[in-house]
DNA sequence: TAGTGGTCTAGACCACGGG
DNA sequence: CCGTGGTCTAGACCACTAT
């Protein structure tokens, strides 16, 4: 056995795969082009249908592919920078960003608000629904978070359920003075009902955004917000003005 | 034909699975305690082990469990908060950082970053390698692109390949004055060297953080750092002061 | 060597979208 | 209606880890 190991590295077939296949976008194809079937493909590539998908679902993972039931995959075109945070420190509401009321309650938040909120557990929370849309594409949908004890004129509220309420609320959290704001960014699926605002399959991949504004009195809001990830490209721009718009795959 | 439609949600299995996992992990298991293993938990639940696994793969993102071959499947401990940018505006390689500096060459950069640098596509690059470590445990591998334009000094370094001579470019990245910086995250899968540094198999769902450093004279760094997205949660605080410490499951 | 998760196959049926 | 991707099955073998 003089055999020293000899880089024994049988490369899985649909990792394998995949490369090829994001030489062959990169090349052959043109971005919204719809490729071949999967059954086709996977016959092509003399692999089950099962280890195409497997090749398929990472390269939708990165962004190159996207994948509609009923209507075939087709080559994605580069992700959407989505800034966050952009203008200095800011309440959510303020004019001109691309986020749209749907809706508010009054409901008690999920564990994970709890704890950031620091409310009690059977406290009755506003809760805001905003969806935002960029370039006519959905891109993330939110749940904003308001403790009534957070602004005071927030029991008088009396719109009936609907945007306008929901732009009520978001109304009177102007009136407070934002000392700051500190965010997390974490992988996550799509629960059902932000799938749904997303136009996405209900476990599909998200960026979670999690943001807790505070005043001087302390944690005023707090807001879970669920980007598509298959899509967007979160962006910071520390200086405010510059913004990164590089595009990766057009350079090569 | 009375019936209105009726609520036809034939929920698929997977994701039920998935729930009613996710609710059993919150009640009856402890964090690092090890799951039966698939084929016992697919008999447990009546359903083939590929659907089984469909639903750990989820839980598995959403930093949930931890899956390690020859080993087992265990429940994971909630995400590490890894802060991204903290002290102000500052070059890589400050001092107290977790960064570890690895290695450094000289090469021509992908693609992704060239269009970034604004260097030409034959240009060589200083490339530096560097992995972050936080409590013990390896969160993120990085790649910093330095063109020599960038600083003087880069050229006349002659340490050979490995930590030291990464040490040498990031000193000498220290003499300019960074004027800002922006960053973008996105999610992605890893590539085999950064799995490795990662400890996680190639194509593990990652955390693509990517920063430009630059100077009064333009862009002078580029940073691509790779987050192991299943066990990190990436943090921002805009005022410097605060950390997000929420721990979601816990509150439950 | 025994037991784990990772890969792969060759089928089947279902849900959705568009003609 | 047909064609698409999405779900599911019941197997098989491989790669890795611990003992």
């Amino acid at each position: 056995m003089g055999t020293t190991q000899l880089e024994t590295v049988p490369e899985p077939k649909y990792w394998h795969l995949k490369t090829v296949l994001s030489e062959a976008l990169d090349q052959d194809f043109a971005v919204g082009e719809v490729l071949p079937n999967e059954r086709e493909l996977a016959a092509r590539f003399g692999v089950a249908r099962a280890t195409l998908r497997q090749a398929l679902e990472q390269l939708e993972l990165e962004g190159r592919l996207q994948r509609r039931r009923g209507v075939g995959t087709t080559v994605a075109p580069p992700r959407l920078g989505v800034a966050v945070g952009s203008a200095q420190h800011c309440w959510p509401g303020e004019s001109g960003d691309d986020w749209t009321p749907v809706d508010a309650t009054e409901a008690v938040p999920p564990a994970a608000a709890l704890g950031l909120l620091g409310t009690a557990a059977d406290q009755l929370v506003h809760t805001v629904r905003r969806t935002r849309v960029t370039q006519g594409q959905p891109v993330a949908a939110e749940l904003l978070y308001v403790p009534a004890a957070s602004v005071p004129g927030l029991s008088a509220i009396d719109a009936p359920a609907g945007p306008a309420r929901a732009r009520a609320v978001l109304r009177e959290l102007q009136r407070l003075v934002l000392e700051g704001q500190d965010r997390s960014v974490e992988l996550g699926s799509a629960r059902a009902d932000d799938a749904k605002e997303l136009d996405r399959l209900p476990g599909a991949p998200v960026l979670l955004v999690t943001t807790r504004y505070f005043t001087a009195a302390g944690t005023a809001a707090v807001s879970v917000a669920t980007y598509r990830a298959d899509t967007c490209r979160l962006t910071f721009a520390d200086t405010g003005d510059v913004e990164i718009t590089h595009d990766a795959r057009a350079a090569s």
